[in-house]
DNA sequence: CCGTATCCGACGCGATACTG
DNA sequence: CAGTATCGCGTCGGATACGG
């Protein structure tokens, strides 16, 4: 591969298969919920309260997204009152890193972002 | 930093810096149009031909954008017929090994995400 | 060639109310 | 406790037409 042909990997098949992905990941909830779980083993309850702001509808949501595409596992114990109980799975896991390495550069590019967006607002 | 507490990069502030940088990241061009740029130095026809389906509205829309958080410069030719390049600035650049990551994150699970939705879709 | 303006449909998501 | 149902708003993005 040379250099400048590394981005391949991004403009793959037309960008379809990443941005299939990256609409996953990108909604409003999906990264904190899974940033939250690697913590460990968590209930809906849990989640709930250690993710500020989130509507249960929303966490309801994501978390049945997430399930399904095998990123995180679901079980329900038959009890009362309910408990239901949410993992990670390694496929779940693996996301982490490389969200991490995002993570690290939007918290590095703020302040060029935000003199950037100041400097071309005065104009 | 112990081993469970790196995802504090993700959870943060709560995301909104991190979920503001994947806004910005996350629409349905940027990640492309960036990667085209990689390459070099282009000009707004050569883009639009570069990424199939892409329209003269959001070519323009996702490149000011860009513009404006100095990740892409932008620079007019005063000729005729005119001429406008455009061209990654340095922190543009530094947006693409994290964004490959993801990218082979993405090409890496594609196959196990696509199972578990036929294994959930047949329930 | 390189845009801008306008209309319009689709979807994400929050608020709220209701169930097993 | 852990959801589901319904509504309504805001935003993104496609199609189309026009301008410097």
């Amino acid at each position: 591969m040379s250099e400048y042909e590394h981005t391949c990997l991004i403009r793959g098949d037309g960008g379809q298969t990443l941005r299939a992905i990256l609409d996953r990941i990108c909604n409003k909830w999906t990264l904190l919920i899974v940033a939250t779980l690697d913590r460990g083993t968590l209930r809906f309850s849990d989640l709930a309260q250690q993710i500020p702001g989130i509507s249960q509808r929303m966490l309801t949501l994501t978390l049945r997204n997430l399930e399904r595409d095998g990123l995180v596992s679901r079980e329900v114990h038959a009890e009362v009152p309910p408990r239901v109980e949410y993992t990670l799975t390694p496929a779940g896991k693996s996301l982490i890193p490389p969200a991490l390495a995002l993570a690290s550069w939007a918290i590095e590019h703020v302040p060029h972002i935000e003199a950037s967006r100041a400097a071309y607002q005065a104009r």
